[in-house]
DNA sequence: GCGACAG
DNA sequence: ATCTTGTCGC
């Protein structure tokens, strides 16, 4: 996949209330629009994980039937701290530079994160996903922000709504005896599109199918 | 001022 | 995220 991002200057802010003014202005490119699953053919899962000062991504592929397509891998040092609310600055770089050496063109990523149920309404799905200019969605472990009801049999669906009472995605309890997961759209989806593909992706599984084997992969390269 | 707080 | 063994539940 070809590179059309622009690096260098909102890639890396050398503070947080700089950081801040790029999440605000990236909040004005913020696209949520439905995205139709029926012509999705190619979904790709993201992952960081580290080893000392060092961030390993990694970016699975997959098709429709489950089968791996491609699968690549970077290393980079973190030059951006862990702080709630600005993730993407830490782990964007890394993802970018994956989607470089990336052969295919993915329809729709899952980010192990969140979308819009963030602060400012721009999560690490979000973020990257008005970078590269592809549909995204997030789908992370435990919400970061918002207040939801929790699911309670497997299959529901109860909405993430934010401090206005705006419905900002959904925790939904994807398996038994597990916590429930946190779906928002990240760009160029949105909250009903967002929530019937992670559904379609489980797979039987607590996590959809890319974001598993991303999480997997990116495990398994460090042993 | 006191909590909450993705990975 | 990462440091880490066993263990409860399906």
């Amino acid at each position: 996949m070809k590179s059309m991002v622009d690096i260098s200057n909102f890639l890396y802010p050398k503070t947080l209330e700089e950081a801040e003014r790029i999440q605000k202005e990236f909040l004005k490119k913020l696209v949520l629009v439905p995205l139709d699953f029926s012509k999705v053919s190619l979904i790709a899962g993201v992952d960081v994980s580290y080893v000392d000062d060092q961030a390993l991504g990694i970016v699975v592929v997959i098709n429709k039937n489950f089968e791996i397509i491609e699968v690549v891998h970077e290393r980079l040092k973190v030059t951006f701290p862990y702080i709630p609310g600005f993730l993407a600055f830490r782990e964007a770089p890394v993802i970018l530079k994956c989607f470089e050496k990336l052969k295919n063109t993915p329809d729709v990523i899952l980010f192990d994160g969140q979308g819009i149920a963030h602060p400012r309404r721009l999560g690490i799905a979000s973020h990257v996903g008005i970078l590269l200019n592809i549909p995204t969605i997030g789908v992370a472990k435990t919400i970061l922000y918002g207040k939801c009801e929790k699911p309670s049999f497997v299959g529901q669906a109860t909405e993430l709504k934010d401090r206005n009472g705006e419905v900002i995605g959904f925790c939904y309890l994807s398996k038994k005896n597990t916590k429930p997961i946190v779906i928002s759209p990240g760009y160029k989806t949105d909250l009903e599109s967002s929530l019937h593909i992670v559904k379609s992706l489980l797979n039987g599984f607590k996590l959809p199918e890319p974001v598993r084997l991303a999480h997997y992969y990116s495990q398994k390269l460090k042993m």
